[in-house]
RNA sequence: GCCCAGGUGGCGGAAUUGGUAGACGCAGCAGACUCAAAAUCUGCCGUUCGUAAGAAUGUGCUGGUUCGAUUCCAGUCCUGGGCACCA
C-alpha cells in the first residue's frame, strides 16, 4: 500500500469532525491545560504560511499534553472587527459584516486542511453581537469603576461616592494632579470636602467622578487630516503626510474614551514576575511601562524687566520639571518645554513670539514617530527666564520637540553635562555648559554615571547621586519647590476610534454628561449606515445616522483591541447568556497555561489583556489576576521574494536625447541574475548589446535605431510559487500573464534563467504569498506541519522557503516503508532487542524533553534520526513502532492515526498515553572522550565511565598521538572533566 | 532616536549548564538499480595545503576573561520586530 497522504488526511479529519474528539468538557477528573492561540484577524488575502507557523507550535502541544493525560482547552475564533473591512466597505461599499464572514469561511476552510485540534464549538468571534454584548458589558464595569490606591484595587464607583459624602477627596486627591476643577468654588490643590461635594450640582459631580472611572471620556490629540476628513493612524501617515492621497496631517484635540491603565502600572509590572515569559518580552513590558523615580522640581519665571511681562508673570508662575537626576540641579543650563507645553503662550516674549510660533507649527505637522525619530536639533528660544531653585541665577527657557508633551510634565530642566541630548542640544545652540564632574568632564561628551561626584555644586559638592539625591530633595522639599516624583511612561490607553467597525459605546451623552445604557439593553446593536465614511468635525460615521444621534448615543466605537482584552475567558463559555463566563468555569479553567502568539503584540494586546484581568479580578468576577502564565512567541515568517530584470531599451535619436522605441511588437527582455551583477562592467555590456541586437533584429524588421543600454535593469517581482530555489520556470512566467508572453530571457551559460532574491514583508503585493493549501495538497498537511516545525526555532524570525519539504515528506515515506512493504503490512510482534530499544528510548526521551521546551525543529530532526536507525536495524517491530506513533501524533497526527488503525486499534490514537523512557536501555559503560592539548582537539580515546581521574591520566599519556605532542616534556596540567573531555595543558 | 531580538557551510539550521563546531534536512557531486524515467539505496560534501596521514584556518567585526569561548564580558557593524488609531 502506498501512502497516500490525501485520502489518509481526508478520512482522518472527517472521522474526527463526525465523532467530535475534539470536544472538550468543561469539567473532569483529568488535571486541566488551556492551550491558547492569539486568534487572527481574517482578512481578504487568506492564510499564507506565516499564519500557521504558531497554530502548529500550539497544536503540537495541546495533543502532546492530552497524551499526557491532561484536559486540554484548544480554541479559536475571530478578532473580526477592524480597519481593514472599513476601508474595503468605504471602497467597495460591502458591508463589513459580510467581507468579514466571507474571509473567515475561508480562513476556516485553510485551517481545517491543516487538521488542528481545535474545539470549533467554542469558537467565538468579536463582531458577534451575542459576543460584543459582553465587551460592553465589561465596559459599563469599567465605566462604573475607580481605582482606590488605598486600597489598591479597582472598586465600584459607588464606593467613592461614599468616600465623598464623607471626607470629600482629600485622601482620593484627583488621579491626574493636573486636573483642575472647573467650578467656582475651585482651590488650587483640587481638593473638596464633603460638603463641597453635597453642594455640588449633578453636572459637576459626574464631571468629577469622570476623572476617577477606570473607563473615561477626556480630550486627546489625534492625527487629524483634513482632506480624508478623519483620523489618520501613525500607520497610515508616510512621511508627514497621509499615505492615501498625499494630504497633510496635523494635530487635532478630540473627544476621546481612555482606559485609565496607568493606576494598573504598579501593579503590571509587579505581576511580571508571576509570569513565564521571555526575559526580553517582559523587558520590553516594562520598558513600556517605564517606571522612574525623580523629582518634580519647580522653577518659578523670572520677572525679568528687560522682557515684557504678561499678568500672569506676577502670581509667580512656574514651570514643573520632571527629572530623574535631581542630584545634577547644579548643571542646569536651560529649560525645555513640550512645544505643546500650556505655558509657552504665556512666557513667550514678544520678540520671540514670531519664531516660537513658526516652530509650533512645524511640531503640528510631524507624527510623534518623526519627533522621535529624529535626528537633527531643533528648537526655539522663548525669551523666557526661569529662576534656579538655589542660586537664583537665570535658566533660559526653550521649546524643542524632544520634548514630548504627554511624558512628565511636558519639560524638563536640561543639564548638558549629564545628559547626552541635553548635551547635543546646548552644543547645537551654543549654550554655555556648566561643568558640574570637574576633571572627569572633558567637555566632548555628557556624563550619565551615577557613581561620579559631583563637583561645583553646591552644598552637593562631593557627593554621588546617592548621597545628592537625598539631600537635595529633603532642600527641596523644604522650600515647598519640589518633591519626590514616581512617573511612568505609559499613558492611559487610548479607547475611542472614529470608525464604524467596531463595538458602540453603551453610553447616552445628557447635558454633557455620560451615562450608561441599562445592562438589560445590550447588546447595543451596530446600526445599519448608508456610507461608512466619517462624519463632519472628526465624528465617526455613527454620527451620520439621525436614529443614533436623536438617541444621543455615543458616536465613537471601541478599538480592536477591546474585544481581544477578553476572549480566553469566552472560550471557556462560549455560549453563556447570562454572563460573559460563568465563575465556576472561569475557576476551573483559570489562567491560559501556554499562549502562543508574535512578538509584534508585546506591548499593546498583552498589557491590555492583563490590565482587564486585574480589573475583572477586583470586582470579584474571576478568580485569578494574570490570564497567561506561559507565552511563546513565534517568530515572523518573511516573504523571500523573486526577481526578473527588466532591460531598458533605449532609442538614442540623432540630438543624442534618448527616448523608449515605439515598441510595436517588442518583445520584454529580462536579463538572468549573472548579467545584472555584472551589468556595469564594461565587456559584458558590449556583448550583452550585441545579443540583444541580434533578439530585436529578429523580431523587428522596421526597427533601425541605436540602443542604448545605459540603464540599470529594473527589478520586478515575480511570483515565487514560479520560481524553483532562485530558477525560474520560464514557460510558466510566460504563460503568467499576457504582457509576458513574448518574453526573450538572457540566460546563465547553462541556460538557466537566476532570478535576484530579497527578504522582505510577505505580502499579495510583492508576489512572495505562498498558500499551504497548495503545499497541503502537494504534500499532505502532515509533510506541512513538520516542515514548518523544522524550518527552524519557532521563536525565530525567518524567510519562507520551500525548497526543503521535499526532505521531511521523504521521511514521512521513509516511516510508512517501516510498517508497509509492497502492500504487506510487515509489523511482526517479535521481541525488540535491546539495541532496538535503546533507539525507541533514545527518542522518546528526547520528544519530551525537546517538545516541554518548544524545539519543535530538533524533535523533527529526532524522529528522522529514529526512522534512519531503525531501517538501518530493519525494524519492524510492533513493540517499538506502536510507541513510536504516540510520540509522532502531536507533529503528524493522520499518518499516526492511520497506522495506529492499522496495527488494529480501534480508538483515536489522541486516547492512547504518551511513553514513558526507561534508564536501563540507555545507560553506556564507555565513552569516546575528546582529547585536547592546549584546547585543540588532536584524538579521542575509548574510556571506561567509571574510571577515576589518575587512571584516566596514565591512559591518556599512553596515547601515541599525545607522546607525539608532548615530545618527551611533562604536562603542566590535565584537565578532566567526567564524561565530557580530557585537555592537556603544555 | 529609543526598546527588544538575531548574525554559524552554497542554503534552513544543530551544539540544553563554557567542554569533539556543522546533528538533521535541502542543494551539489560520484555511484547502484532501471531499456529509460520516477521512486529508492550507497558514498563524498566548511575553506586552504596535501595522494594520504595530517596540518593550518573557521561561528558578523575588534578586543578581553579562561586550560578551553558559537556560548561569558566590553565595544562595533548589519538585519528584523515594536514605539501607543494596522492587527
Amino acid at each position: 500500500m502506498e501512502y497516500s497522504f490525501r485520502d489518509i488526511e481526508r478520512k482522518w479529519q472527517q472521522q474526527w469532525t463526525s465523532e467530535k474528539v475534539y470536544r472538550v468538557p468543561n469539567l473532569s477528573d483529568k488535571p486541566k491545560y488551556y492551550v491558547l492561540d492569539m486568534f487572527p484577524y481574517p482578512s481578504g488575502a487568506g492564510l499564507h504560511v506565516g499564519h500557521p507557523l504558531g497554530y502548529i507550535a500550539s497544536d503540537i502541544f495541546a495533543r502532546y499534553k492530552r497524551l499526557k493525560g491532561f484536559n486540554v482547552l484548544h480554541p479559536m475564533g475571530y478578532d473580526a472587527f477592524g480597519l481593514p473591512a472599513e476601508q474595503y466597505a468605504i471602497e467597495h461599499g460591502v458591508h463589513p459584516a459580510v467581507s468579514t464572514e466571507k474571509n473567515i469561511a475561508t480562513f476556516r476552510k485553510q485551517l481545517d486542511n491543516i487538521g488542528f485540534s481545535f474545539d470549533w464549538s467554542r469558537e467565538v468571534r468579536t463582531s458577534d453581537p451575542a459576543y460584543y454584548k459582553w465587551t460592553q458589558w465589561i465596559f459599563l464595569q469599567l465605566f462604573k469603576s475607580w481605582y482606590n490606591r488605598k486600597s489598591g484595587k479597582t472598586e465600584h464607583i459607588d464606593t467613592l461616592i461614599n468616600l465623598f459624602e464623607k471626607e470629600g477627596n482629600a485622601e482620593h486627591p484627583f488621579p491626574n494632579a493636573q486636573t483642575v476643577l472647573n467650578n467656582s468654588n475651585n482651590k488650587s490643590n483640587n481638593n473638596f470636602t464633603a460638603e463641597d461635594w453635597k453642594s455640588f450640582d449633578e453636572k459637576t459631580k459626574q464631571t468629577i467622578l469622570m476623572e476617577y472611572r477606570i473607563a473615561y471620556c477626556g480630550f486627546g490629540e489625534v492625527n487629524w487630516c483634513e482632506a480624508l476628513g478623519t483620523v489618520l493612524a501613525n500607520d497610515e501617515i508616510v512621511n508627514g503626510v497621509s499615505e492615501r492621497g498625499g494630504f497633510p496631517v496635523e494635530k487635532k484635540r478630540l473627544r476621546q474614551w481612555y482606559l485609565r491603565i496607568t493606576e494598573y502600572a504598579d501593579r503590571l509590572l509587579q505581576g511580571l514576575q508571576t509570569v513565564d515569559f521571555s526575559d526580553a518580552m517582559k523587558e520590553m513590558q516594562s520598558n513600556w511601562i517605564g517606571k522612574s523615580v525623580g523629582a518634580e522640581i519647580e522653577f518659578r519665571i523670572a520677572p525679568n524687566p528687560a522682557f515684557p511681562i504678561t499678568k500672569t508673570f506676577e502670581k509667580g508662575v512656574a514651570v514643573k520639571c520632571y527629572t530623574t537626576r535631581p542630584d545634577t540641579i547644579f548643571g542646569v543650563d536651560f529649560l525645555v518645554l513640550a512645544p505643546e507645553h500650556d505655558l509657552v503662550n504665556q512666557i513667550t516674549t514678544v520678540e520671540q513670539k514670531r519664531s516660537v510660533d513658526e516652530y509650533i507649527s512645524f511640531v503640528k505637522s510631524r507624527s510623534e514617530r518623526e519627533r522621535m525619530a529624529e535626528k537633527s536639533i531643533s528648537g526655539v528660544f522663548t525669551g523666557a527666564y526661569a529662576l534656579h531653585p538655589f542660586t537664583n541665577g537665570l535658566i533660559p527657557v526653550w521649546i524643542s520637540e524632544y520634548v514630548l508633551a504627554g511624558y512628565g510634565t511636558g519639560a524638563i530642566m536640561a543639564v548638558p553635562g549629564g545628559d547626552e541630548r541635553d548635551h547635543k542640544f546646548a552644543h547645537h545652540f551654543g549654550i554655555p555648559i556648566t561643568n558640574i564632574f570637574g576633571d572627569a568632564y572633558n567637555g566632548t561628551e555628557a556624563l550619565t554615571s551615577k557613581t561620579l561626584i559631583l563637583e561645583n555644586s553646591g552644598f552637593l559638592t562631593g557627593m554621588n547621586y546617592d548621597g545628592a539625591t537625598e539631600v537635595v530633595l529633603k532642600k527641596l522639599d523644604e522650600k515647598g519647590a519640589g518633591r519626590r516624583k514616581v512617573n511612568f511612561k505609559m499613558r492611559d490607553a487610548a479607547f475611542s476610534r472614529q470608525r464604524y467597525w467596531g463595538e458602540p459605546f453603551p453610553i447616552v451623552w445628557k447635558d454633557g454628561v455620560a451615562y450608561p445604557l441599562d445592562e438589560s439593553e445590550l447588546p447595543l446593536k451596530l446600526p445599519d449606515v448608508e456610507t461608512y465614511g466619517p462624519a463632519p468635525n472628526g465624528e465617526g460615521p455613527l454620527a451620520n445616522i439621525p436614529e443614533w444621534t436623536n438617541r444621543q448615543l455615543e458616536t465613537n466605537t471601541m478599538p480592536g483591541y477591546a474585544g481581544s482584552s477578553w476572549y480566553f475567558l469566552r472560550y471557556m463559555d462560549p455560549h453563556n447568556n447570562n454572563a460573559f463566563c460563568d465563575k465556576n468555569i472561569s475557576a476551573y479553567w483559570n489562567q491560559v497555561d501556554l499562549y502562543v502568539g508574535g512578538t509584534e503584540h508585546a506591548v499593546g494586546h498583552l498589557l491590555y489583556s492583563r490590565m482587564w484581568t486585574k480589573a475583572l479580578y477586583d470586582l470579584g468576577l474571576i478568580p485569578f489576576d494574570e490570564p497567561f502564565k506561559r507565552l511563546l512567541n513565534q517568530g515572523m515568517i518573511q516573504g523571500s521574494s523573486r526577481f526578473v530584470y527588466w532591460v531598458q531599451l533605449l532609442h538614442v535619436d540623432m540630438l543624442g536625447d534618448e527616448e523608449t522605441p515605439k515598441q510595436v511588437n517588442l518583445p520584454p527582455i529580462y536579463l538572468s541574475k549573472r548579467w545584472v551583477d555584472e551589468f556595469s562592467d564594461h565587456q559584458t555590456k558590449q556583448s550583452l548589446n550585441q545579443t540583444i541586437k541580434q533578439i530585436i533584429d529578429g523580431r523587428n524588421e522596421d526597427l533601425n535605431m541605436e540602443i542604448s543600454l545605459e540603464k540599470q535593469p529594473v527589478p520586478i517581482h515575480v511570483d515565487v510559487n514560479l520560481v524553483d530555489g532562485v530558477e525560474l520556470n520560464m514557460e510558466a512566467f510566460k504563460n503568467s500573464k499576457s504582457e509576458y508572453k513574448n518574453a526573450v530571457f538572457i540566460t546563465e551559460e547553462n541556460g538557466k534563467y537566476i532570478c535576484g532574491t530579497e527578504v522582505e514583508k510577505m505580502s499579495k503585493s510583492k508576489y512572495n504569498t505562498v498558500n499551504p493549501d497548495l503545499l497541503v495538497e502537494k504534500y499532505g498537511a502532515d509533510t506541512f506541519r513538520m516542515y514548518e516545525m523544522f524550518l527552524g526555532p519557532v521563536e525565530m524570525s525567518k524567510p519562507w522557503d520551500t525548497k526543503g519539504i521535499e526532505g521531511v515528506h521523504r521521511f514521512l515515506k521513509k516511516l510508512w516503508r517501516l510498517f508497509y512493504h509492497e502492500n504487506q503490512i510487515i509489523v511482526s510482534s517479535e521481541r525488540a532487542t535491546n539495541q532496538e530499544l535503546k533507539v525507541l528510548h533514545k527518542t522518546i526521551k528526547k520528544i519530551e524533553e525537546d517538545t516541554e521546551r518548544f524545539s519543535f525543529n530538533t524533535c523533527v530532526s529526532a524522529f528522522m534520526v529514529c526512522v534512519n536507525e531503525l531501517t538501518d536495524l530493519k525494524c519492524s517491530k510492533r513493540e517499538v513502532l506502536e510507541p513510536l506513533l504516540i510520540l509522532l501524533t502531536p507533529y503528524a497526527p493522520h499518518i499516526a492515526e492511520e497506522l495506529w488503525h492499522q496495527l488494529g486499534n480501534t480508538t483515536t490514537i489522541l486516547d492512547a498515553s504518551f511513553p514513558k523512557w526507561e534508564e536501563r536501555y540507555l545507560t553506556e559503560s564507555t565513552k569516546e572522550y575528546p582529547v585536547s592539548i592546549n584546547g585543540k582537539l588532536r584524538t579521542t580515546i575509548v574510556i571506561n565511565l567509571a574510571i577515576s581521574q589518575p587512571e584516566v591520566e596514565e591512559i591518556v599519556l599512553a596515547n601515541a598521538v599525545v607522546q607525539k605532542w608532548l615530545d618527551g616534556k611533562l604536562p603542566k596540567k590535565i584537565i578532566f572533566v567526567k564524561g565530557k573531555m580530557v585537555n592537556v595543558v603544555l
